[in-house]
DNA sequence: GTCAACAATTTTGTCGACAATAATGCGGTT
DNA sequence: AACCGCATTATTGTCGACAAAATTGTTGAC
């Protein structure tokens, strides 16, 4: 077998994500793989060894890896392969610019779509406990629960093409923002940025909702400013 | 040969867009033809013909289908084949919404990486004689220069992940634009709003030329709404 | 010992063939 | 004549093999 770059081996189709039969779904895989850095950035994807890992050919990993390509999260150069897209410091800004906007978007839209009531679960979801996880350092809790308040958001905001963007930037920024989460001060602070943008659902302020959670992106990336050293 | 559904037929690589040596740029060809509804919505795309249309493989043919599923401009059916994405009206106000949003964040930031005097040749481009084209329903001189004006500005504003997102944006939205140009008066107001963003990008005002152009897009938008009937 | 040219290996690019699935046409029955 | 079931055809899904290109390793001259 050739050499595979610092990169744990899997059993075969170990994660679940089938498609119809005994077929899994590639571009899915190696899309969690590389959000969560199993596959660092710059690392390099062989076909081959893609291909064996999984027991498929070489034309399905292709596949995948144009997948990838379109949405920016690996680097293909004719001839010479494809690895894992690396994100300098302008280019995470440059992505959270976006994200700033479409994130402000989709909390307008969501609120003007619902029933303020819709929200009350959530509300829930990030009341008194949620302060405690987040001040005793259990961070894994308030991922989970951010992660349904995205996607419930962006349900409700029932646009397809902002959806889309939205999960391409979420899984370029993937890593990133768990190493944001954990810095000092910034859970408590996202926090309490959540609930503020949640209040406003509350009340039906579509605008105040949109200025709310643009703020809290910004917010965000102030942090990965600050300490840029510590993540990048 | 199998059927073809009412699309004209080419001679072999007739475009030119080539990759190396002799290799087309299929994903490039195909955009191109579905972004002038050479291949209406709803079309089907068989692997074979174009395969031997152009000559190539069926697994390139295959390849580019994947591209261009992902860019969201056909719509792919396990073992029942591609066809060209239809866009209804909802569909339409829903990419309208979020292109407000980039392409305004794209002019604020072409405006703030740049200095004023770089605008002066766009300025001219739209000047008086435009005006007269504008009436007399010259459009393709009107349209050429709207898209050097675009690429002027997503280059200015320089940033990839925006530029990616907008691109995608254009290429669903290509011949709807078309459409929308020709409406009874459009076009003069799509060129006084043009020549505002401009007015405000040779000021140096970053935030009025994001506003002016979000106005710019909501107006073609709203003029879509107005015309719907006579456009899908 | 260093470097360049050449050879061997690895890796990607392309293709055609075969298998699986869905669409189509046909014949028989009611 | 309409409908159901079966055979045929058309189309997509998957694969392995071969070709082209780049990388790596080796040898020899200076």
């Amino acid at each position: 077998m050739s050499s595979r770059p610092a990169i744990a081996k899997r059993t075969p189709a170990s994660s679940g994500a089938r498609r119809r039969s005994g077929a899994i779904d590639l571009p899915k895989v190696l899309r969690e793989r590389i959000a969560r850095h199993e596959y660092p950035p710059g690392a390099k994807l062989l076909e081959n060894d893609l291909a064996s890992e999984f027991g498929v050919s070489r034309a399905r990993v292709r596949e995948a890896f144009g997948a990838l390509e379109n949405r920016g999260l690996i680097r293909r150069i004719p001839n010479r392969g494809a690895e894992v897209a690396r994100f300098d410091l302008p280019q995470m800004f440059e992505i959270y610019e976006v994200r700033e906007m479409l994130e402000g978007l989709c909390a307008r839209r969501a609120v003007q779509n619902t029933r303020p009531e819709a929200w009350r679960d959530l509300v829930a979801l990030f009341g008194k406990p949620m302060e405690q996880h987040v001040k005793n350092g259990e961070f894994e809790d308030y991922i989970a629960k951010l992660e349904i308040l995205r996607r419930r958001t962006m349900e409700a905001a029932n646009n397809r093409v902002l959806a889309d963007m939205l999960d391409s930037i979420n899984d370029k920024t993937g890593e990133i923002m768990r190493r944001i989460i954990i810095l000092p001060g910034r859970a408590a602070e996202g926090l309490k940025q959540h609930r503020a943008v949640l209040a406003a659902m509350r009340k039906g302020d579509a605008a105040l909702a949109e200025k709310l959670k643009r703020g809290n992106i910004r917010s965000s990336r102030e942090f990965l400013e600050r300490y840029q050293g510590f993540i990048l």
